[in-house]
DNA sequence: CATGAATGAGCTTTCATTCAT
DNA sequence: AATGAATGAAAGCTCATTCAT
């Protein structure tokens, strides 16, 4: 692929991330990513073409992630990697958070990416659901659904309204609970 | 106040909430209004500070009924009453908790409505942590971050993704968690 | 005259020196004025109404003056005296110069004002030529036209480009050359 | 440069010059000079920018004219050819020079060319001195403030308010005190 | 693969003016 | 004499997209 196809993705990411896509102009890209007006059309067939690609691509990246993991045998071990993994996420990559979330609440951004939208919850589910099958195959549905429920909560909280987000302790709360679950 | 001025607001909430606030311009506002551009500057200094107005139309119906809200004295009953009232507002208001994540979400309006965020959130953590801090004082504050993103999740994950979201376990689940706590 | 209405010319005299004719809204006047938009129609017809009140008052003193002026005999101190008073004004009335030459220059403001510009220049040319009467029949004409240049020409430097301009050397010459004139 | 760019420059001048800057509107400019109102922002930021490139030009013509202007070894001459070529220039490019006093006396595009008015103003002023140094160069300041406000004044009085304005008697006149002159 | 001139619809906002009260 | 709600045209400007080169 392009190198600057690559760059056009690299910045049209970060600017849709902090200006939101109305706001963001085919020409503010050009200019950040030093590259013409022909040429981003080029490459894309229009502006909501650069955002599917650069969703799709997260989504593949998911996809990928969750194909090379190597479940280990311990259900509770995985839940609390799991934990682990998503809470350092939520920290590093804020911003990335953040954009998610306004391209599923932005009205105009939601139809154009509502099927991998779609997509991404059942993978999430059903890779959340594959462990808890394994504590209790019964309740594992619902016990999915709160799992995600807190996480995306705690998600929510931290990155919209609260300065000093306990973001630590809550983690430490959530490792409690699921590390003494399955009774 | 004026009728007019009460029409441009309720008909801007819907568009907004229908098609996002950069999406909605004023020509749509003011034909769906029926009412002239000149009149809709006449009352608001922007488009800008309609959605203000709305904001805080809503935020300070929330500080009243927050005020006008009489505790019962048993906490737990009045986890449970919050519960109720939060999961049928969720489902009767369903535009309206999208129209809020959006706006939260959205840098654009996020950075016009900043400090009402932040004072919305205030008032719900600090109602919330009342109820906690007669169950157990010790940790009413992280009860409380608790049990807003178990909430906050269960709406965005209601709102978003899932398809046939099973709205009435969840809270069945919750309530459960709740009627029984600290025991 | 209503206090108002005196009001309203005042504060849009100011306005328009300050911003220009057509930078100054009758909004801007009404607030300044403290007065409301009926009002304002009430005793104008229009903004330029206003104007050409604004400007006839002036003239119209310009003509109280000139005919309350008890010419002393010698010609010569009356034209040291006219510099005099010139120079004053020029300095002391700035904004109403730079005032004036915008509404002469500006094609809008010309063309609402065009008799009154006329009127201007000719009870000025006949006042001065009046003086050079005295001094030289034959040439008062072009003296009068030359006296008026310099005069013009001194206020427009001072007024427009030169940050240092030496008013009162020039103040010096013009009345060192008519002092000695006619010799 | 675009023939399209070029074209608007030229327009635009005439306009501002007939209307006014404030009362030529972007939209008159396109229809002048049949182009569309994007191609115009695509060359210029803004009307502002306009107007600055068309005083720019001007004043880079001013700046090369006294480069290459070979001054003849007698100031006196140098004078008489000076009046010769500013008489001649204000007879011909009337709506020039009109142009030139209603964007320096208005005051919104007084602050747009504040610079360049003043570049301008001390490029003739030097140009006028350097004469008058080779005189008297002693008096030769203020000899040049008197010399350009004669030369001003008689612009002024020719392009404002006098109907039979006796520009070549004036011209005279000026000739004959500076051809004499220094004796 | 690459440029940037060109379009035209649409955007937010301003404004002089009118009119019912 | 006084208010301010209401109008509608027009302003400056932005933008996604197209296309000749």
């Amino acid at each position: 692929m392009s190198i600057k196809k690559d760059k056009v993705i690299e910045v049209a990411t970060v600017l849709f991330a902090e200006n939101g896509f109305e706001n963001t102009s085919m020409a503010n890209i050009c200019i950040e990513a030093n590259v013409s007006k022909g040429l981003i059309y080029h490459h894309f067939k229009s502006k909501e073409a650069i955002l599917i690609e650069i969703f799709t691509q997260t989504t593949n990246q998911m996809i990928e992630m969750n194909e090379n993991s190597k479940p280990s045998k311990d259900p509770k071990k995985q839940l609390l990697q799991l934990i682990d993994s998503v809470f350092s996420q939520i920290e590093k990559e804020k911003h990335l958070f953040k954009f998610n979330l306004n391209m599923m609440f932005n009205p105009t951004t939601n139809k154009i990416l509502e099927e991998q939208i779609k997509l991404r919850a059942s993978i999430l589910f059903n890779s959340i659901k594959g462990i808890f099958n394994q504590l209790s195959i019964k309740k594992s549905e619902i016990l999915s659904y709160i799992f995600i429920a807190e996480i995306d909560g705690i998600a929510l909280s931290y990155l919209s309204s609260y300065n000093n987000y306990p973001l630590k302790k809550m983690k430490k709360e959530l490792i409690k609970k699921y590390a003494n679950y399955n009774d």
